[in-house]
DNA sequence: TTCCAACTGTTTTTT
DNA sequence: ACAGTTGGAA
């Protein structure tokens, strides 16, 4: 049995696996058998008997890499994996505090809000307080809070310098204090709050200490700053942390990761064993290459270098538009060639940057009748007829939740106007009560109050009649007496949401069967709360599914730890990718430049067999048509790595503007020839050297747009500026 | 309450 | 370009 266990490892996975119980550091590379490992490790634990399954605790960051850690474990071990902590840090927290309500300050039946309910939160409390949202908008104060939290400090302890600052700080004081009344919590709550409970109450500490001596980390490399102040804690410094990750791979700094905890987890947790797994099973040998080269430019790396017992495969093929749409034409050719060739569609990718770019290239796949699927976008417990519903329910568990109120008090509309609300919220204020408890308190003047006691009693029959029933049922119920049903039932295209009621029903059934299965004794939770936190907490699928057969598009972040045969990397081009944003800052922030390399990085390193780079020299973005040059990622590319593709029947005079008509054909109108061309490098008197990114006009009044490496962009009139190319 | 026109902000995203 | 939001008029 054990030997079977590590017969599929190779020397350094199974060096991984069979660490002696300390702490440990496994750098794992792009397709290097990173969840195998952990997954492994864990089996070998059990398996030689070294812990019970109650002593492990496996962290991840998204429900699908949970979801697939259990399984695989599930499949090498014949014990069944309850009693063993597997999850996301936001999961396991929420967990804990469920299981200490009360000595985390909570009240049992508290809710999470999303990022959306967040937000309307804090517009309400700037409303609420008269402060100016041109000033203060409210989605800089989400992040303001979100990022004191994330860092580990309540308002209480932020220090604030300026006065700017001193009024966020106070805005975030009454958001805390909001939160509470509500008995709601956002997602950085949940962390924080968990991280106080952990270091305040010595016994619970020591109990988990004593409970979980073995701590597994997948992804380390997208921990924040206050998830591995929890590890820390929970760790102790007898217990064992086996981190796996890749620094290479870090692409989520901007919102909060920081690889800096790889460097310190050696430290403070003295690791002895850093084991590196370079091996690719992925990958050809030039796709290996070409990502060794290109991440090879950033510093402050901890090195690492894949490499393939594989041939070095095709060269990688690098595609120059002469604009967006002509670049969507291509990538549909190459795909129509592979469906010839027999790769299934759904092993072909189209990756990009950013989701803005997915419109041209889906106009054109329509268009070849490809059938394709986006990922990204609206999730199915964030769909507003969804949220409604989950609105009513919410009430039911919980009615001091003023969001879950305001949400559905007039939806459908039941006569409710912003007169009355603004009456019901000013008394709600005077009192310190919830919405809800200044409804039932006073009888409000007018046929808006007894429109609100209407509602009140309705969400009032309803907790009544889903008491005695199972969730599904409840929901069902509360689907029709509320009305929803009926409004989108007669709603012109109501048809897809009155499915999607239909199907929350169906999600219900299904969520019971697993929580039934799975229910842990410390959760004495009732469904309905089991099912709310669920609902926040895991949105619905995100990422590719397998299966369906059609060609995959999405952004390089959501294709990180997915593979396919072959993989359309479009959009090469400065400014799109690496992004503008990233690319500015050349003083101090070198680091988003580098995190947009390990995103390339990440890109070359999804494709199995092919990879195709493109760009294009004119792309139509926020309305305008913005002529870009190619990617310096692939200067970064040895050349002997490429094969640069030439279309035939295009042949164009080199200095002419022509390519950058938008046309996918060859092109009959002429365009006058000028030697300023987007891309030319020049230099002027003042502003130094630069390159040509965008012109208009002709004769005497051209004028060219360039960048200049140390003025940024500027305008300028080729009649005066006296240009000179370099 | 509902509807339409004007206005805005557009990197990446999980929980 | 375009989707989502807001503010004012009907």
């Amino acid at each position: 049995m054990l030997e079977e266990l590590l017969s599929g490892l190779n020397p350094k996975q199974k060096e991984a696996v069979t660490l002696a119980p300390r702490s440990a550091l496994i750098l794992a590379g792009a397709g290097s058998g990173k969840t195998k490992v952990l997954t492994t490790r864990v089996a070998w634990l059990i398996q030689t008997s070294q812990v019970n399954p109650l002593q492990i605790l496996a962290v991840t960051f998204t429900n699908k890499a949970a979801k697939e850690m259990l399984i695989r474990i599930s499949a090498m071990l014949p014990i069944n994996t309850r009693g063993m902590w597997v999850g996301t840090f936001h999961g396991l927290c929420h967990r804990l505090l469920r299981a200490h309500y009360r000595d985390a300050g909570l009240t049992q039946a508290f809710q999470i809000m999303d990022s959306q309910d967040q937000l309307a939160m804090i517009k309400r409390l700037l409303k609420a307080l008269n402060v100016d949202d041109e000033k203060y908008p409210a989605r800089q104060l989400q992040y303001f809070i979100n990022d004191a939290k994330e860092t580990g400090l309540r308002a209480s302890q932020v220090e604030a310098h300026d006065d700017y600052t001193r009024k966020q700080t106070e805005l975030y004081a009454v958001y805390e204090e909001q939160c509470a009344k509500e008995g709601v919590v956002d997602f950085s709550e949940l962390l924080l709050r968990c991280f106080e409970l952990l270091s305040r109450n010595e016994l619970l500490r020591a109990h988990y200490r004593q409970r979980f001596s073995h701590i597994l980390v997948d992804e380390f490399q997208d921990t924040s700053r206050l998830q591995y102040q929890w590890l820390r804690l929970l760790a102790g410094d007898k217990n064992s942390v086996f981190a796996v990750g890749d620094d290479d791979q870090s692409i989520y700094a901007f919102r909060g990761a920081d690889v800096a905890n790889m460097q310190d987890f050696i430290k403070t947790f003295s690791v002895e064993e850093v084991i590196k797994l370079e091996q690719n099973y992925r990958s050809h040998g030039n796709i290996l290459d070409a990502a060794n080269a290109l991440i090879s430019h950033n510093k402050n790396r901890l090195s690492k270098s894949l490499w393939t017992s594989e041939g070095s495969g095709e060269p990688l093929r690098v595609y120059e538009a002469a604009s967006d749409m002509e670049e969507a034409d291509f990538i549909v050719d190459e795909v129509k060639a592979l469906r010839v060739q027999g790769v299934p569609l759904s092993q072909a990718a189209i990756l990009y940057r950013s989701n803005a770019q997915s419109r041209v290239l889906e106009h054109a796949l329509f268009s070849a009748a490809i059938p394709y699927r986006v990922y990204g976008g609206l999730r199915f417990f964030e769909r507003q007829e969804i949220k409604h519903t989950l609105a009513y329910l919410r009430l039911i568990a919980n009615s001091d939740d003023d969001a879950a109120f305001l949400r559905v008090v007039n939806f459908p509309t039941r006569g409710i106007g912003n007169r009355g609300l603004e009456q019901l919220q000013d008394l709600a204020k005077e009192r310190g009560l919830s919405l809800w408890k200044a409804a039932c308190l006073s009888h409000l003047s007018g046929r808006a109050g007894t429109n609100i006691s209407a509602f009140t009693n309705l969400v009032e029959s309803m907790r009544e009649t889903c008491l005695d029933l199972p969730l599904a049922e409840a929901i069902e119920h509360v689907v029709e007496a509320s009305g929803l049903m009926q409004h989108y039932r007669s709603e012109r295209d109501g048809a897809d949401r009155v499915e999607n009621l239909n199907e929350l029903i169906n999600a219900a059934v299904t969520f019971i069967g697993e929580y039934e299965k799975q229910k842990s004794d410390d959760a004495n939770d009732s469904e309905l709360t089991a099912f709310l936190s669920h609902a926040a907490l895991e949105a619905g699928e995100h990422q590719a599914l397998p299966g369906s057969e059609a060609l995959q598009l999405m952004t390089v972040h959501a294709a990180k730890g997915l593979e396919f045969y072959s993989v359309f990397l479009s959009g090469l081009e400065e400014g799109l990718f690496p992004h503008e944003n990233s690319i500015s800052l050349q003083a101090g922030e070198s680091g988003s430049l580098e995190e947009e390399r390990r995103l390339m990085y990440v890109a070359i390193t999804r494709a199995r067999r092919r990879l195709y780079m493109s760009y294009a020299q004119s792309r139509m973005l926020h309305g305008q048509t913005r002529y870009n040059v190619a990617s310096r990622f692939l200067q970064e590319i040895p050349e002997e790595l490429l094969k640069r593709l030439q279309v035939e029947n295009r042949e164009q005079p080199a200095t002419s503007l022509t390519r950058v008509d938008g046309m996918a054909t060859p092109v009959s109108r002429v365009i006058e020839a000028s030697v300023w061309r987007i891309g030319q490098n020049v230099v002027h008197a003042k502003f130094g050297q630069g390159i040509i990114i965008n012109s208009e006009g002709r004769g005497c009044d051209a004028r060219v747009q360039v960048n200049f490496h140390n003025a940024g962009p500027k305008w300028l009139a080729l009649e005066y500026a006296k240009l000179v190319r370099v």
